[in-house]
DNA sequence: TGCGTTTTTGACAATCATTCTCATTTTCGG
DNA sequence: CCGAAAATGAGAATGATTGTCAAAAACGCA
């Protein structure tokens, strides 16, 4: 059931292909941007529309930062979250085996199935905190 | 260090009211919708600024649900997450001591202090299930 | 209690990420 | 190589949130 491969174009592979390059979080438009950049024409539109397909077949991470634009991310396998800085935006990616069970069994306590969450940690790193 | 109280109007006090009479989660949107229907001459923009307020000073919850509105809600003290049923929306509040310890933890493994963290559980509670 | 200062309010405009539309282009099985 | 089905993209539309700024309300103080 590969529900979310669709068919192979240039641009998807374009937005693959950068987001294994680039590191660290982008926008959309940020993505686009650089896509066209360095050349590759594609919209907009197609450049959300591929983003949300590869985040739902959990090929990449989005991160929704308090007050702001969907981040787009390729992530390393498996489930795991992010430690944030406030300051300078600096991500740090922990898996939390701990958080796992612990959602699950609360959520089936209560009756839930087909449990997923979302978890991130936000804080001022070393260096921000020597600046400030 | 009362930063967050600021004056004491009749708008402010209402839309503190409202929430604490309503159950369960609220748009702002929503609320001002309330706040109309029961003859309150309130602007929309005035609800925003003080949910605002009131989600800065911890007095009130904030949910982002994937893809929708903030969702604003009076809770009960002390720091907790929620599981939230995707096809009701039905939400239970869950508090979570292996979490937080966790995130802290982490965080300070990292060289972050200050730390805040964000969770929801999303899943289909048992009654959704049975109607799908 | 009355007055001036400062904050707050609110109608409306502005912003801005995201989604929708739909005609055109591309893909891919046969 | 052909035609159906899917994908693209430019621009419009959407819709929540934020900004603007003059008018109104609240509070401190005499």
């Amino acid at each position: 059931m590969t529900t979310s491969a669709g068919r192979n174009t240039r641009q998807r592979s374009a937005v693959a292909a950068l987001l294994t390059e680039v590191d660290g979080f982008h926008s959309a438009q940020d993505l686009h941007a650089m896509l066209r950049d360095r050349g590759t024409r594609i919209g907009l539109t197609t450049v959300y529309r591929t983003l949300q397909a590869l985040a739902e077949a959990d090929e990449i991470d989005v991160m929704r930062p308090p007050g702001g634009e969907h981040l787009y991310r390729r992530c390393s396998d498996g489930h795991h979250h992010h430690l944030v800085c406030r300051g300078c935006g600096r991500t740090v990616e922990v898996v939390g085996p701990t958080v796992e069970t612990w959602a699950d069994k609360v959520a089936a306590e209560h009756g839930f199935a087909d449990v997923s969450h979302t978890l991130e940690i936000f804080g001022t790193c070393g260096e921000c905190m020597r600046k400030a």
